[in-house]
DNA sequence: CCTTTTTTCTTCCGATACAGAAGTAACCCG
DNA sequence: CGGGTTACTTCTGTATCGGAAGAAAAAAGG
């Protein structure tokens, strides 16, 4: 799985500095490197010629100089590379098609009838044809998958899928012929924010995904944390209220068993017998139904805590919520900002948090970014 | 504040891991430093020239190595620089002479009778003098204080002394005529821990500490990440169960209420009327005394809460208690490690936890290891 | 006891990459 | 049109590294 160019260590570091951080002049570059600009010259003409980075039409007259030289951005061909990306769940596949910034430019999706490992390595590969349609061969293939991942292709254990040391990726590059990444959902939608979202340039930045399970993801020095129990069950044993609900997934009073979707549709059904989905929870809540506002208030006061304590313990400098579940931050935001304050201490930083909806595709879309980062930057990886 | 030697970057990262890493051979610091064996003779000649490093006596006949030419390991003179260390409690002061391993060569304390700022720095400078003694002169003096200080040099604020914006390095370099460097006393323990003691080689690493409050200090790719709150009040809005006990320190069921020494004899004191000392109600815990036991099992229970959180959240290869209150580890080890299994996934790693008694000499060490790193290897700080 | 092997350390050389200085280019302003 | 200003390029000296080859120090083997 080589890289695509072979890139000195400076060289990568430009790449990825205008990769993450849009046209940057020479300048620039130097000063945030901390290079001279001579140097500059020299690592970007390579990368130039190359056709990896090119410079900018123009300034584009935002009248941001005064006087002297304009400056001459460069800035990554976008379009140069085109990469794929999966995310696998239970009943369907999601993909996404995106250029080097990780835009997206198409979206497929497909159901998914059998776990059978070589069927669904076969579906991905017939997405993969669909999705690159017309356009030049992607560059390389992302996927993600809920359950453990080892050495970013095999999938060592996952439950949803029923799969046990499965070569994932072996099975895909074959039917492709493209090399493939395989990793863990929440690790990565983390890179992706890390790379191109809310944790772009921060050192600590960490990730709090709601959906059918509760995940987390922590970035240290740029890097993920690696840790064993990376996968869907990660919230289950995250005791938030001894005296907490009891549901069928996680333990009682669990993150997962007071925050996740199938938990509280599951406590709003046991409590008035009717099955309810989680938006019309939500709904209910806002217009002061009894029942949904107990169970999303409580919710709400747990998401609290849980914040709470990472802010406490971890210390990142932001901390994202993400996933199909934030809408909870909508209806009963107030709740969980007044539980975090009430959980810190008066002297600390306020908790800078930010709430990003994302549906499947954008998980997909997180598959593809590591990609981009393997294959063409030649990250190894942890 | 200008480094002893004026180090290049590689010199300085290889004296940097034969003081942690004790003698190492060149050999050896090449691997570990992936530079080649020619890079490390060019490296390491001018710091035995200067008299920083020396060939050890000898390989100490351990019987190590088979054949060949038997490796020369390189050591730091530990004793070619002395340095002092200093904390500062409400009512005393605990100084300690070390060398440059951090080794305790001398130690003193002496009763603080006023908190004038001017007062405490000529108790520094007179105690320095003492501990110096027939030594050569030290080098630097670290200095360890409860509360916020700014730039290693001034507190910004400190309740216990009535102190704020005193610039404490100033006023004791001009009375010693040494370079200072004041750190929030936490801060300096788990500095030291990190270069010499639990933490050494890790890249993730946290310390809490048990005394007259909770501190807690988290080490992240070998540097301690800085945050707001770092005051001895750190732990008072940790809320670990809202039901707990209510002391006069901290809020309903923090940390501080649960498990400082104030706070434990508070809640035995106002149980039996009787005041009582923490080590007897230790003792009286581990004789079964019922009053004793309540409150130290609940604790405990606090206490796996709190390592549980930080291992969930911070992820760290080691968790380090010290403090003057981890005697608690000693009645009710086995509450807290039930404690911690139960609020962890079942497939988690299993938590490192490392307990050390620490007394106030070894805040003053920890104080004394900051003035090594800034002064002797030129490490700025944050 | 001398040679071979093995490992450590040193010496030397060439490649690389950097900073800094000086020069060139591009644009604004009067 | 020339000075001022800023961006970029070219050039050169230097620092630092890896790699090859050699020297040193010990064990193993005849």
């Amino acid at each position: 799985m080589t890289s695509w160019l072979p890139l000195s260590p400076a060289e990568r570091s430009v790449a990825i500095e205008v990769l993450v951080h849009g046209p940057l002049s020479r300048t620039e570059l130097a000063r945030r490197l901390r290079l001279s600009q001579g140097s500059l010259t020299r690592l970007t003409k390579p990368l130039i010629e190359s056709g990896l980075l090119v410079e900018a039409a123009d300034t584009g007259g935002a009248g941001e100089h005064r006087q002297g030289r304009p400056s001459r951005p460069l800035d990554i061909v976008a379009e140069s590379r085109s990469f794929l990306g999966f995310k696998i769940t239970a009943d369907r596949v999601y993909g996404v098609l995106t250029g080097l910034r990780s835009e997206v430019t198409g979206r497929l999706d497909r159901p998914l009838a059998t776990h059978d490992p070589d069927a669904v390595a076969a579906l991905l590969a017939e997405m993969a044809t669909g999705l690159a349609g017309r356009h030049p061969a992607p560059a390389g293939i992302g996927i993600g998958v809920g359950g453990r991942v080892r050495e970013r292709a095999v999938v060592g254990e996952s439950a949803f899928l029923g799969w046990r040391d499965v070569p994932l990726g072996t099975l895909v590059r074959e039917r492709t012929g493209l090399p493939v990444v395989v990793e863990n959902d929440v690790a990565a939608l983390v890179e992706a924010e890390t790379w191109f979202g809310a944790g772009r340039g921060l050192d600590r930045f960490a990730v709090l995904t709601i959906g059918a399970g509760i995940g987390y993801g922590l970035v240290l020095g740029g890097s993920r944390v690696p840790y064993e129990e990376e996968d869907r069950g990660f919230g289950r044993h995250w005791i938030i209220d001894p005296y907490g609900p009891l549901t069928p997934e996680g333990a009682r009073g669990s993150a997962t068993s007071l925050l996740s979707i199938p938990s509280i549709r599951h406590q709003v059904r046991a409590a008035t017998g009717r099955d309810v989905g989680y938006e019309e929870i939500l709904a209910g809540a806002a217009a002061g139904d009894p029942m949904s506002s107990r169970v999303v208030d409580e919710a709400a006061r747990a998401l609290g805590i849980l914040v709470a304590q990472i802010a406490n313990f971890a210390m990142p400098q932001k901390i994202l919520l993400a996933g199909e579940g934030v809408g909870l931050m909508d209806v009963a935001g107030g709740t969980v900002r007044d539980t975090i304050r009430s959980h810190r201490h008066p002297l600390a930083a306020p908790v800078d948090l930010e709430t990003k909806v994302s549906d499947f595709h954008d998980w997909a879309r997180g598959a593809a970014v590591l990609a981009i980062q393997v294959l063409v930057l030649g990250r190894t990886g942890d």
